[in-house]
Order: C-alpha cells, then structure tokens, then sequence
DNA sequence: CGCTTATTTAACCGATTGGTTGACGATCGC
DNA sequence: GCGATCGTCAACCAATCGGTTAAATAAGCG
C-alpha cells in the first residue's frame, strides 16, 4: 500500500520538484512560468506538477485556460513531524536553511 | 546530478525502510535481526539497508560474520532544514510524532 | 470564425526500483 | 576440517520514472 508520506518523500527526492516547491514559496505561479527556468519540455513540467499534486504538496485551480499553481505545506508538516522524532536535532537553524535555499537556486540556474 | 538531499529523500520514500529507521532507534541491529519482522527475503533488506547507507542514513560495521546497523541521524538533519524552511509549522509536535510512530509500527506488523 | 496560447495526453524510450531465486565467500562452533 | 550461519552478489522480472515528441483539448483574442 502506498501511504501519503510515501508520496510526500517520492515527490521530494527530485531536485527539479524541489526547486519548484522553492520558487511556489515565492508566489503562485502558472504551469508555463514555472516551466521557464527549466531546460526540460513543458509536458515533463506538468508531469512533475502532477506528483506534487498528488502528494499534497500543491494545489492546482484552473482559472481560464491557465492553471494556477500553489504551495500548500500541509503535507510537508506531516512529513517533518515524521523527521523530528528522529530527535537528536537542534532547534531549526533558519541561517542553514537559506543557506541551503541559495545553493538549490544556484544549482538551478 | 544526484545530490546527498535526492537520495535521503528517496531513502524516506519507502515504508520498509521507515520502518527499518523506526526499529534502529531502539537500538543497533545485525542485517539478520533487522530482517526478521518483514515478510521479505533477506538479499530484499540486504538491498534496502544499501539504499539507506548509500543516503547516510545509517551507517554498517562489521563484527566478526555479524553486520552491525546503526542510525546516523545526520543526513536526516539536513533535509529536516530544508523542510523547515516551508516554514509554516508550529514548533514539533512531538505527541503526534508518537501517534505516527505507533502507526507505522502498526502497519508494519 | 480562425489563430494563438495554455496545458494535458499518448506513445515511446532507456534507466531505475523493488522484489525474487540461487550461488557464493566469510566466519563461527564443534 | 565440516557444517551451519551471515550476508552479498548476479541474473532476472515486472513496474515505475524521468524524459522526449507529437497530437489533442480548451480558452482567450481579434
């Protein structure tokens, strides 16, 4: 049986869909600008927003002929409220975390 | 490029392998002990504690004919910041990390 | 209406995944 | 040394993944 956190960490353990829940941080974006940045087609984009859609990572709402994509951190709570009760870890360190947010955007570019 | 994030996220992605985490906190285990619960041959977990070696996740020694597995929370830190920068939580909940706990427990047996 | 833009679907591809079985190399106890 | 135990390796399998291109669907624009 595949649960929703199987989901939520299949989904994160690829580097183009993490960049994309990093720039939906940001704001909500359309299927085609979330795409820009990447050399990859626009279909294998919509693929990646599919599993995060399935994961619950994101919702999506079609306003017109665009579909708007947004970050919905529901399903991240879970997964980090899993992570956490491996305990031995300090209060979160915001400072490693933007740190890690450069280079992922780095990498990205 | 797969970066050390991709592989423990893959890592995590797997309910055996959660629950093999799960177990290792308890305490470290020989391949064969850690093997024993799961309805699954023995070469399976064999591959599964690679995948979580491979992520950092733990880390293996070898006594004598016996190798031993130990949990290396470090990897797991890492991708806890990078989660913790959706930001929204509350502080770690850690009665629901409990319940969570139990359940995959449950699921596994 | 007819063109353009937005997005998904379908078919395909090679690589990887999660499992199996069977053979194999190491090491322990006797 | 001999047999049992510990664990991995190799070969195989079906299913999934991450990408492609091409066609299809849908909606806005003039």
């Amino acid at each position: 049986m595949e649960t929703r956190l199987d989901l939520v960490f299949a989904a994160l353990s690829d580097q183009t869909r993490r960049a994309i829940l990093t720039m939906l941080l940001e704001d909500d974006m359309a299927v085609t600008d979330v795409a820009e940045p990447f050399d990859m087609s626009l279909a294998a984009i919509s693929k990646h927003l599919t599993i995060l859609s399935r994961a619950g990572l994101i919702t999506q709402e079609k306003r017109g002929r665009v579909k708007w994509c947004k970050l919905d951190p529901d399903a991240l709570r879970e997964a980090s409220v899993w992570m956490q009760g491996f305990g031995q870890f300090e209060p979160v360190n915001l400072d490693a975390f933007e740190r890690f947010l450069e280079e992922e955007l780095r990498d990205e570019a």
